[in-house]
RNA sequence: CGGGACGUGGCGCAGCCUGGUAGCGCACCUGCUUUGGGAGCAGGGGGUCGCGAGUUCAAAUCUCGCCGUCCCGACCA
């Protein structure tokens, strides 16, 4: 490899690697708004097999799509104080249009409660109209002050669920299926993410949430990332915005509301997780091209190289595989291997004159850099199994390097303040619940609460880690994008 | 908003200190030869140096002001 096109050393500068790998790879660039950023054909690509994904999951479990608009009035904005005080400093207003100053400004939604809530007033009339399940894809903006490429940019791409339901415990169970059986399984089954699945402290839940789900990732650089959360409003909502309805006993109800939503900064969280120093590693279910095949051609047996990739794309497209033959005459080989190297394709396929001698193709995977040769006529079955076994074994590595980095010994306050402060990984420890300790831990190390798992394992007996009190609940600590 | 760096063809940079109207690498275009780990040779096109003002015979270069971008923090999906 050439030293003047070599990606910056992944470990050594994480933000020059990661910023390089999405612009040489195509996913995305700036634009001449601060932080707003184009999204190019092969970044798209992948949003477009991601959001697909995750609007199977979002139908199959009850959901329908619909619409908002991307103006509201500041005033119905204005109206919810929680919103107000969690937006305010990121809203972007309209003042002025049509060549005039508008009457009363409008507001570009930073997230579409307000609005939405707003309009379930005329929807809502009877418990029959309820539970309301509805979701939509939309941009948002908010303006940050520190964009990065996908993780944070001004405006973003995301779907966002609001619903309606009777009782509160349905809308915490409609809370938590959309965690599990949306969000989760997407992470993990599709992109290939482990993630924890837990709830957030006080301190960092959505404004006006009474409860917020969180899924958390380990990045590669020891950072972690929200990955997608759902929130139980309870009743906040509904009443900010006077929506009621008749109950089955005849009076007046408010319903209780969740909202959950997942963005393009997944994109960035699957560049963080897979990537490495030769580029991403895409997995095999949200690559644009799961296997390229790179002919290897020479004058005097073009025509032969070229039919049989033909053959073996159409074998791979049979069975359902993505495929694409680089055939562009004006790079050799070599830079096809790393182009496609750098863009993630999970397996690339070589087939030269040689092979074509041997009856084999020559097949590589992106994720191990294993090399194999495979007889013509079993070739499309064993890409089939080649992508399901990269595909497990993205998952595997990435929840092993996150076990590795996860500290759980009680080793002190001190050492893991230290090791949370040069963001190492992730803390799993015990803590009292109370807001002082976990702000003494920010300051102390500037690392915050992911989450408070809520898995299988229960609450281990102990002393807070901060305070020495008797502890309430595990806590996970880590730094965060 | 605080700290740091930087604005020169599409991208990355040199030139600035010691003013004399722009150069390198990659990319791009044409042709030929190549093609199993980022091809070679030959030819070619493209910028007036972030913006404004000033000094000067002369400004990418010196002076002043402004704007913008990136990185590190506080806010955040």
């Amino acid at each position: 490899m050439c030293a003047a096109t070599a990606l910056p050393s992944q470990s050594a500068e994480f933000p020059a690697w990661y910023g390089e790998v999405v612009r040489r790879a195509e996913l995305a660039e700036s634009s001449p708004v601060r932080g707003a950023m184009v999204i190019k054909p092969y970044g798209y690509a992948i949003w477009e097999m991601l959001q697909r994904e995750l609007d199977d999951r979002i139908k199959a479990t009850g959901h329908e799509n619909l619409y908002f608009p991307l103006l509201q009035p500041a005033s119905v904005l204005a109206r919810e104080g929680a919103l107000v005080d969690g937006f305010a400093p990121e809203v972007a207003l309209v003042t002025e249009a049509g060549g005039r100053k508008l009457e009363e400004p409008l507001a570009v939604r930073p997230t579409s409660e307000a609005l939405i809530w707003s309009t379930y007033g005329r929807w809502i009339q009877s418990y029959r109209d309820l539970p309301l399940l509805y979701n939509q894809w939309a941009n948002v903006v908010r303006w940050e002050l520190r964009p990065r490429l996908f993780l944070r940019t001004t405006e973003f791409l995301w779907q966002e669920g609001h619903t309606a339901h009777e009782t509160a415990a349905e809308a915490v169970a409609e809370a938590l299926t959309i965690l599990h059986d949306v969000y989760a399984d997407t992470v993990e089954s599709v992109l290939a993410m482990p993630v924890l699945r837990g709830r957030k402290s006080r301190g960092e839940r959505f404004p006006g949430a009474e409860d917020t789900y969180t899924l958390e990732a380990l990045m590669r650089d020891g950072k972690a990332l929200q990955a997608a959360t759902s929130h139980y409003l309870g009743q906040g909502f509904a009443r900010t915005y006077d929506v009621r309805y008749t109950g089955r006993d005849g009076t007046d109800a408010y319903p209780y509301a969740t909202s959950w939503g997942a963005s393009t900064r997944l994109v960035g969280g699957v560049v963080m997780t897979h990537g490495d120093d030769r580029g991403l590693r895409l997995p095999p279910r949200i690559a644009p091209h799961q296997v390229v095949i790179v002919p290897i051609l020479r004058e005097a047996d073009r025509a032969g190289v070229l039919q049989a990739a033909a053959a073996l794309a159409d074998a791979l497209r049979a069975a359902a595989v993505r495929v694409r033959v680089d055939d562009r005459p004006e790079h050799r080989p070599g830079f096809k291997f790393n182009e496609w190297e750098l863009k993630g394709v999970p397996v690339r396929v070589e087939l030269g004159a040689r092979d074509l001698a041997a009856g084999v193709v020559t097949v590589v995977r992106r994720d191990t850099g294993e090399k194999s040769e495979i007889p013509v006529a079993r070739a499309a079955a064993a890409a089939g199994e080649l992508l399901d076994d990269v595909q497990a074994s993205l998952f595997e590595a990435a929840r092993d390097e996150r076990e590795r980095r996860t500290v759980r010994d009680r080793s002190g306050y001190v050492e893991l303040t230290e090791y949370l402060s040069r963001a190492a990984g992730l803390v799993e420890a015990p803590w009292c619940g109370r807001s002082e300790c976990e702000a003494r831990v920010k300051s102390d190390s500037s690392a915050t609460i992911r989450c408070l798992p809520i898995d299988e394992r229960p609450a281990p007996p102990g002393a807070c880690i901060c305070c020495g009190r008797p502890a309430v609940t595990t806590a996970v600590w880590a730094q965060a994008y």
